[in-house]
DNA sequence: TCCTATAGTATCCATTGGAAACCATGTTTC
DNA sequence: GAAACATGGTTTCCAATGGATACTATAGGA
């Protein structure tokens, strides 16, 4: 049996995973499938936890991800209408990376700033 | 002793966690990054590696990456000059995770097209 | 009748990102 | 001696993206 090629490659310009890396290294994003982490979370409980975000750009990023077959979007004809989100098989293999990157500032910050404190001191720039 | 409080959050809109997370976010960045996890490397040889990212581009990120602490640039007076990158210990710390979210892609781009090719079929969107 | 909630879409404008040209220096080539 | 090439950038311009805000539809409750 052959060894099998390496077939994509996230260097390369016309990788189709440079797609899916454009769609992974956004903020919004990151912050999503992390929160989704712990189970379905409705449209507008998305909206409130992820201080900041804006309606379209949410139901921009859950459509883009569901397309990606990340999450999974779930309509229940309750009055308003509810519709979940939740990772799908796949989104969970990212979960442990996810949350890896989108908390390191959390337990770095002090390290950044004063990294960014010594930058701007020296005057040379 | 106390139990430290969570001094940050990076689901707050005004935390500084957030400036980092979109940094790091960010599809040149980790390229970047994942790039100087073998040894430091010079600013053209990034940008031959690194198919498609614009020297505009890749200079900005750079210098961000730079003021953060996550890497350094050393610079030899040869001729024509030289200028290396390479991560900081701060940076090293990210490397697995980095790399981790940079090829995931690779990986699992199958299984995504799949997605991509189930969500689009679907008539009702 | 008006206010609430749901989950979005539409619109507008400022910021960002990418493509390409330009810059400064000095060495090699013709 | 002029042109080409290498380094590591900066500048300029235009298109695309992102965020803020307003609007939509439906139906229950005050």
């Amino acid at each position: 049996m052959m060894t099998m090629l390496q077939a994509y490659n996230v260097y390369e310009d016309r990788c189709p995973t440079r797609m899916v890396l454009d769609r992974l290294a956004d903020k919004w994003a990151l912050l999503i499938l992390d929160r989704l982490e712990s189970g379905p979370v409705r449209f507008n409980h998305l909206r409130r936890d992820i201080k900041g975000i804006s309606q379209k750009v949410l139901s921009q990023t859950l459509k883009k991800l569901e397309r990606d077959g990340l999450l999974s979007r779930a309509v229940f004809p309750t009055v308003p209408v509810t519709v979940e989100y939740a990772l799908t098989p796949l989104g969970r293999t990212l979960t442990q990376t996810v949350a890896a990157l989108a908390h390191w500032a959390e337990h770095n910050m002090d390290a950044v700033l004063a990294a960014q404190d010594a930058y701007d001191a020296s005057a040379d720039r």
